[in-house]
DNA sequence: AAAAAAATTCAAAGCGCTTTGAATATAGAT
DNA sequence: ATCTATATTCAAAGCGCTTTGAATTTTTTT
């Protein structure tokens, strides 16, 4: 590996047909200005002790030559890696890149353009993840992370706060006792809304196809579910609960299931649109119909892929914008990355309740 | 800004209570050795002319200290990023994160962390596309970058030709001039395999429910579909091929309008499986079944998110794995990285046609 | 045992930027 | 016109690593 001295970057851009890649660097411009590498530096970076000309003058010239600071150099510099890590847990046997990320990320990423900061995707095989984190640590790679999907007590908070990692929490972990930023729909009050809305309803059979059992999410909308039954003083029925991963394919297994069980219910609560969508196919292959003989209401995440733009939408759901919670946590951990002193902050989204087509009252 | 000085830093860590944050630098963890910088960035470098009990020494030391070089000082050193692009472009008003691409990403991602290269994601408003690029390279910020659903004659391959960046097409440019890599499905191939495979089955009225007319792949699927009809003397009726964003809604609404057309056609081809879901809503929604009454096949990009692990599947699909692409672009992106000068390659992937219980014979 | 060759190690320069502390130019006060 | 005070500019050091070219040590050869 040789390193490119600055004559030799200077030949190959020279030899090189490229008219467009960048041939100049910080000393090249401030000796064609006839000026130090301190001055042109602050005036590009609005430093105030530049005189009004020479801005201009220097302004003007890193235009004409397409100047743009070396990252590399300017990060090394100022310390700091104006990058920002989302590190995904991918397991082993069913790797499933959720389609929710898509869309929190492209949120994110519209407040990581405003301030400058890179976005850093790992996926991390599920058995590193908390070495994936100090090696991130280590290697000082990223100013901060994201934390996707967290269980009911996630490890990864206190391993971040020992390494002193600002973060962020996409989803709460309700039983860790860390202090630590999230942004959070408040699930437990949709599911709640949601369960009580299909009482009013008439329905006394719900059932709810829930996420994974593990992650803080799902016990929260399991919580609220709950407590719309026993504040209506309906019992609980364990086989009306069911914990998976969050695809069509379960939604549609899933609904078969409490179909075919002894007690049909009359109104299913599914986690997400995907597995929504399988449960709809599970009720019209048992030759039912979606609405009259059985009600559905879903979450949803509000994902442009399965955005439902009709007047009247085809599913019942509790609606909260995932690209919407990644702007407000990119948001946040620039802040906190940016004032690491400050108070750690939370953040409820609160789902909103919309009525679409597919939920009916009970038949008597 | 103050710039973070050894000792600050060393002090900082001191007063601080997280014993694993890294406190040790190249420099450091050398005098602490007895050796100097070189020796010890060579031993733990591999390099040849070390001493063996010397590179024992140094990397005890390092395990000890849990030593990792700042990759800020490295690449600014080295003159690489060791990082690779995805841009991503964002249409204004519908700003569809293609799920598609998170499994891409999963496969990219998994030939990225066994070269050490990190995966930087930038979604970028289509307006600033081509100067996005531009920027990036002036920046010098990846050392290549990944292209997303190209279209049939793309202005960003030129630009990156000219930019002197490496980077792999995932698909391809039909009607590019550039020499470029690609990695991409034989979309026509599996579009007349798919359509000729439903005119074996009696099917003589078939639609096609394609992606964006602009797209590339889109427009090979045409050509496949096409090729087939002709073969087998079947006028093409123009009102059976259908463009736009392969969301469920869009399947859905193809289908009813298909269905309430002139003739309706007894067969749908779609190009993703959320198209194909919205087809099967529309087709039971006029009461038909799939199937019996009418036939679906659909492009499969075997997205974890869907995957039908029946063993007989619902969708008869031409399947190919996205997640197979994703590794394949990340490899020939390396490769084209670490020899610039190589050969330009282009990858075609074959779908496999793959029976489910959506397509039946057509009744005569 | 001396000379030549090979194996190790090292000091110092460089990557391209930011920032410090000092120097110079300009304006304001006397 | 002289002396501060203020506004600009600059040379040089530093960020933490890699790499060069030279120096030193060890081994081999004569």
């Amino acid at each position: 590996m040789k390193q490119a001295k600055n004559s030799d970057t200077r030949n190959w851009q020279t030899e090189n047909q490229s008219a467009v890649r960048k041939l100049i660097n910080l000393k090249s411009l401030a000796e064609h200005l006839g000026l130090s590498q301190t001055t042109v530096s602050r005036a590009l970076n609005g430093f105030p002790e530049v005189n009004d000309k020479t801005r201009q003058l220097v302004q003007a010239a890193a235009q004409q030559f397409n100047y743009q600071p070396n990252v590399r150099a300017k990060r090394l510099a100022t310390g700091r890696s104006m990058a920002i890590g989302h590190l995904v847990s991918v397991s082993k046997g069913h790797e499933i890149v959720n389609p929710i990320f898509a869309d929190f990320i492209a949120g994110a990423s519209a407040r990581y353009i405003e301030s400058g900061y890179d976005l850093l995707l790992s996926l991390v095989p599920d058995e590193n993840e908390l070495s994936a984190y100090t090696d991130l640590a280590a290697r000082d790679a990223v100013d901060g992370v994201i934390i996707h999907t967290p269980k009911e007590d996630d490890k990864r908070l206190e391993r971040l706060n020992e390494l002193n990692l600002p973060f962020v929490v996409h989803g709460r972990s309700t039983k860790s006792n860390e202090v630590y930023n999230w942004v959070d729909v408040n699930n437990e009050r949709a599911f709640f809304r949601a369960t009580e809305f299909l009482i009013d309803l008439g329905h006394r059979s719900i059932a709810l196809v829930n996420g994974m059992a593990d992650l803080d999410f799902a016990i929260q909308r399991t919580k609220g579910y709950e407590r719309a039954l026993s504040k209506h003083y309906i019992d609980p029925v364990n086989d009306y609960i069911l914990y998976g991963e969050m695809t069509e394919p379960y939604g549609y297994c899933s609904t078969i299931a409490l179909l075919d069980g002894l007690i049909p219910p009359t109104a299913i609560i599914a986690s997400s649109i995907p597995v929504a969508i399988g449960v709809r196919r599970g009720i019209e292959e048992r030759g039912l119909k979606m609405g009259r003989d059985i009600s559905i209401l879903s979450h949803d995440d509000d994902l442009c892929y399965f955005r439902d733009e009709n007047d009247v939408p085809v599913f019942t759901s509790t609606r909260s914008s995932v690209r919407e919670a990644g702007y407000k946590s990119a948001n946040l951990l620039i802040k906190t990355i940016e004032d690491p002193t400050g108070q750690r902050e939370g953040i409820l989204l609160e789902a909103d309740l919309i009525i679409g087509t597919s939920t009916k009252p009970a038949k008597s």
